[in-house]
DNA sequence: GATGAATGAGTCTTCATTCAT
DNA sequence: GATGAATGAAGACTCATTCAT
């Protein structure tokens, strides 16, 4: 939790992601068996792209800065990759992927009549280890950094995420309007990437507190609603009373 | 908060462009009259850079593509700003002062016995108006792209903006020692940020829905410090039990 | 006409052609107003991407060398074209305006009722003559190198020229349907091409034995047909039996 | 015919390739058996090539994308050609051989003594035809793309077919000087090149009427030569007056 | 033989910045 | 002050070719 930026540590683990043996499945393109070795580069590229990308963020960072980081050539990055998109594409799908295989089963744990609290701690912790062992997932989860602008290839795991959130969120609030559900989990999932990037810039005590903090204001922000079971009214003792 | 139009000296390093005050500079200082033309061409770039910074984004943004939004030659722009950076500096200072002029004296009214919604009203909307007059305000807020990357110059307007709403939570925490007030200051700055750019993302009717729910989250966070006066341990009812 | 590759020669005379006075006839661009330092560029960049066209044909042409044969650096180029396409649509548009300066009043004043081989002598000779004098006349005229595909922008000397024989044959052949018109046309033009490209391989005498040799060709194609005004079935002694 | 595969010693002027026969190679001979499966190969990748001059012309051809259509990998090609230029080369020898198998004991047949509108129809249908069955003919006959660029290796096809235009004028022309049965002949051939273009880029009765016309054309040219027996002073009736 | 990987120079183009007029 | 010209180092991406397996 406190070593940053391990991802991709070439790890035939994340490799097989994409491996598919021909004759399995086959995809929509030819079964162009790649070779060991073509594995080994795509992840070792990726962990560049990743660092590349923490570093000087997607607009900024090169395809040769991300070549050299790798030790490659540009021609051997652009051998496995069409485009810098199609790098931060690849990187989000194996992280979100990873995302998925080392924590999904115990989110998916989370029992809804647990307390607020308990499902807090199950849902943020997991994301806020994974992000301090991945911090390129926290840069791709910002997505288009212009905002406004239609969403990019790039964006994916933000969209992914939010989808995520939002139908957690459903499941909390079964009887709000989908309108309000998805405008909470929108807050919600910006909110969580803010407090993230504040927690990502800290260490030690002052990052557990800021990890408090966040959590407050979601338990806070959350408790209202699931406690009438819907993004109902909420009481005057919990809102604005002008216009919360 | 006028110096930004240092002299071409060429230094990459224009760190301390943003720090000296008029008069200070030990260099070789050129003659900075500004006459009412050189007021106006600077206005034009400055809209012009307000401009590319919001459709583009800082790091994308070119000086030629500024220039020729401004309708001038790239030269006429490095006779005002020795490089890109300055321009995002001296454009955020002038936000910054307009902010000041236009609800300085209103946010100066605001009571600390005001009831916390009042407050949140009185803070927020007049935030809200100004980005959305200034689109360009919330680009510059958000300060460097690279999260955990020190601070660029350009980041004026998030430092400044920061200092500001922790004053203004200190106000209302005396109590609280100084490391608790900072954190609650930097995660509601970053909360209001990131719900600033949600709400600018949308118009009309839902971007009121967003607008209150932003304050929502910033009521229930707040209601319960405030109420007591200090970032106490939350009651029971209105944190997780288990204080994480 | 001994000489090759004489066009561009920074004469100012064709770069007027391009200047326009702002406010004579406002331009659908803005009347960025060329210094006399950037026509002076634009005509040796000019002649720098006409010895490049000549010396490796469009396609094989790089703008990088275009730049380095003009003594200048790749940015330079760009502030004046906005890609290698744009070069060669400028070079072809200024050598077909020289073209018609040169010798339109003279091919004007070519009458229908000369015999044939007095307008293929006032025809084909300046050609020939602008040709030797401008190499990458003939490398333009040939258009699109790839038979079949769609005419680009830079086949504007192509089509122009094509345009215009087919204007001069329909004058000699004011009774043939149009198709035929455009068949014959079609055909002289390939064949001008064809020999043009011979002619320039050689030199002093050789060369006008070729020129004559192009002259015949054409004097025999053409002379049945204006004979008769019509592209009429040729009589027996004229062509083939069986079907030409 | 068959040499072109040479050792890939990484010689860049691969120019004797083309001209040394098979044994006569004082080099390090390596084994050049060629297999069944290595012919096949072979001819697989020659297919590609034709597809892909003809698409793109052969400067803009890559050998990657050759091999991609040949549905092999870049490596593979490379054991078979030491270099794009060998390719072409080998293409073309191989049209040449097709050809010469195809039409050769036809053209072989065709006698003096038949008036030309035969000897015209009996060669130049079957060229066309030819062409049309493989369009890469036409691109390697014309050789190197640039006019008055000394041939390259791959300009076999156009210097071996004007052979054989020479030769077969020379037999029409038994009493021509030499110079002008050379200039004879390649005024036909690059004029008969320019007309197949055209021909090629038209389907069904246009095309017709286009190879007509090209017949025409030689037709006219040619009769009043063969009729003398030489290229003599062509008759007053025939040629313009003066001559040139 | 065959494959995919690797290369590095080269292509087109952009950009922050400086210069001459 | 203002302009357009000039720069040269990148940047994204390609390509002919070679290499290791």
């Amino acid at each position: 939790m406190s070593q940053a930026r391990a991802e991709s540590t070439g790890d035939t683990g994340a490799a097989e992601a994409a491996t598919k043996k021909p004759g399995t499945a086959a995809g929509p393109a030819r079964p162009r068996r790649r070779q060991a070795r073509g594995e080994a580069r795509i992840a070792q590229l990726l962990k560049a792209a990743a660092d590349v990308f923490c570093t000087t963020g997607y607009t900024a960072a090169s395809t040769n800065a991300i070549a050299r980081e790798a030790g490659v050539s540009p021609g051997t990055l652009y051998q496995f990759f069409p485009n810098k998109e199609a790098i931060a594409v690849e990187l989000g799908d194996r992280l979100l992927t990873r995302w998925q295989e080392t924590y999904g089963a115990a989110l998916q744990a989370v029992r809804r009549d647990q307390p607020l609290d308990r499902v807090l701690d199950a849902t943020l912790d997991p994301l806020i280890e994974f992000n301090c062992a991945n911090p390129a997932f926290t840069v791709l989860m910002h997505g288009s950094e212009i905002p406004g602008m239609p969403a990019k290839d790039h964006d994916a795991v933000h969209v992914t995420m939010l989808a995520r959130v939002e139908t957690i969120i459903a499941g909390y609030l079964p009887d709000a309007p989908p309108a309000d559900v998805t405008r909470v989990a929108t807050m919600i999932f910006n909110l969580v990437k803010a407090g993230l990037d504040v927690i990502m810039a800290y260490e030690g005590d002052e990052r557990e507190a800021y990890i408090r903090e966040l959590k407050t204001i979601l338990y806070r922000y959350l408790e209202p609603m699931v406690r009438d079971g819907a993004h109902a009214r909420p009481d005057p003792a919990d809102a604005p009373p002008n216009g919360g």
